[in-house]
DNA sequence: TATGAATGAGGGTTCATTCAT
DNA sequence: CATGAATGAACCCTCATTCAT
């Protein structure tokens, strides 16, 4: 998906030391340079020269390392989505019951969040842009399942009596997942623990911000 | 704050009827033009020459109308700002406890929204590049001025007893003003009224989304 | 030469009153205000624009008046060269010899610079550009008459005794008459009257700076 | 002052020799190469496109090498004016007397003019484009510090009787430097060698054009 | 691997000019 | 006469990308 240059890494007797270290180190660091960029700035404002600069080299250079700066947005952004996919997929599998399968949704889902700030900024601040894209055409389908996964669960859970049976299933899930998705929350919400913000949105997410008659 | 191009528009005894029309009328069908297209595929991304393309007209001759795409940007953006920061000192200065506040915030603020969706969206996909920008100075602001107003009536719920004291006061404000400036909701939730949408986000934001014990 | 717009004043039998004034104090008018901006500015840099509101009058509306920016330029220059040429020729033709004719050409033309001083700062700061323009070819051609004109009387002068045989003409022309068009010290030499200047380079010209033996 | 493109040419011990060629002469190339066009069409009128075009290549590959049109003109500037500082303040400090000292200015500054006839020219044609511009604000200080050095030359020379007491230094300075700084006589000049050219000013200046009685 | 020069398409903007009203 | 909307060409500049060295 990530369209990677051709890594001959550990590629079967070519006679490279498979010692799996310089070669994928190197674009590990690119990446992460640029992902940092593209987030505090936004994809499309980040120049490859700037990513360049960060790297110390000259802009030319990176197009050894990557095809396109296309390549390094998509390297980021399906890396974070499988993450999220397997997680949402994960808990509806495991979870005993709809709430338990919501409740480990956001808690896994966080950890991912909090991992993928990058992805998650990028989505954000250039969704119109990726969405348009044919290369990026994975992401609004990533979204659609997980609004299916979320709609099915609610629903699930309306009818085995556990949600409220009066809010509407798509719009509840719309909510909530734009909430659980702004990523500023995570990063600039400092002195607060992730778990602390976790449980502060499961709470309201639950019980609402209203004091119980 | 908008930079509008100086317009001798009804100036006294000059002998033209103040009928109000062409002139501004233009305008503000481009600029409407405009934001249609910044919502779309963001501020950045939308050129001058595809906006004049909407209109029919050269991109030279946009400027005609306007300073700059900064300036349209700028009457497109202050002009939301301006009206929800109204509706919140408004709705501060009206309700009669926090919880009242709150719920005339959100109602009154949700039609501003759906009145400038463009705004939003602009400020969703390209935050980062207007927060940065001198011209643009007073988003920041404006949204440090949400926030205090938020708090300050959150906190005031709870010490009257209204709210659960064991939220934290600045988490759930993220939490809610990012829900309630989603834009993407207001716009593709079709088949929902306005306030079927309100109803909903005001249910579960009091109430939370677990049935009542 | 000035392209002027087709102009019917004091056209007979026309039906108007041949007042003389207003049409053409308009001109005069536009004109002068032109020529102010492209002396402080330059030529090139004054846009239509600037002209027309420093008028009170939209840039469109310019053209009623006048053909083309150039022709504005036209009638500025035009002007200022035939009075030049004039002054010139009547020097010459007046003068008992060539030093009583040179002392009359310098003495003529200050007044005819000072009173043309846009001219003279458009021809400074825009000379490239009218130059090469085909419509202002005279003025390459004013300016080989002048330098005729200058020539002859300083070698006329040198072979009559009046001047030091040691100078080269054309070289001295070319020094003296670039003196006598600097526009800069005809405006801004502030406290100083036009003959106080005139007499000043008068005495640098023909006696030097140093002090006789 | 020449805002130049950060060049890490010749950085110690980066293996590269220090040979001073490729980089620093293309650049030179370039200047040498807009200044003419500069000099010919003046600064305004000159496109980046024509310089490009001069150079072979296209407009936007000059933006490897310069970071705007203005740095090119402030390379081209600055040069210029801080070796006719310099010659200024050496010919002072070196001279025996005022009038040696002014000798010496206008026969080491027609050496500098020759050799920056670009800069010269564009002084000349677009001198009010750049005494209003910010970046060039060093050119209107370069200028008074001119004028504070030939005023207080020629008035130490009336003191001690070397020049004649009736001429009004600050006069006497607008018209020498007018004619020292015109560009057109160094360049079309033909036919006439440098020294020449100043031994002919030399002498008009201090002694007149006028035959001794 | 990295450099550095160059490309080429496109971006926002300016401005003299035209013309229906 | 003046307006004001529009033109169209040109301007300076940006940036992802290529490629010989």
């Amino acid at each position: 998906m990530a369209g990677v240059k051709t890594t001959r890494e550990s590629q079967a007797g070519d006679g490279f030391p498979a010692d799996g270290s310089t070669r994928s180190e190197r674009r590990a660091h690119l990446v992460a340079l640029a992902g940092e960029l593209f987030a505090q700035k936004g994809y499309r404002a980040t120049t490859v020269r700037e990513i360049a600069d960060a790297a110390g080299i000259l802009s030319g250079s990176l197009y050894h390392h990557f095809d396109s700066k296309e390549s390094i947005g998509d390297e980021i952004l399906s890396g974070f989505i499988n993450e999220v996919l397997a997680d949402y997929r994960g808990a509806v599998a495991s979870a005993a019951d709809p709430r338990a399968a919501i409740e480990q949704i956001v808690r896994s889902t966080s950890g991912t969040l909090a991992r993928h700030r990058a992805a998650l900024a990028m989505l954000q601040n250039d969704w119109s842009y990726f969405a348009a894209q044919p290369r990026f055409a994975y992401l609004p389908r990533a979204l659609r399942e997980i609004e299916r996964i979320w709609v099915t669960q609610l629903e699930a859970g309306q009818e085995s009596g556990l949600f409220r049976a009066d809010l509407d299933s798509k719009l509840t899930y719309r909510l909530l997942r734009d909430v659980l998705w702004i990523p500023e929350q995570w990063r600039r919400t400092r002195g607060y623990s992730t778990d602390q913000v976790v449980d502060a949105f499961l709470r309201i997410l639950f019980d609402g911000i209203a004091a119980r008659a």
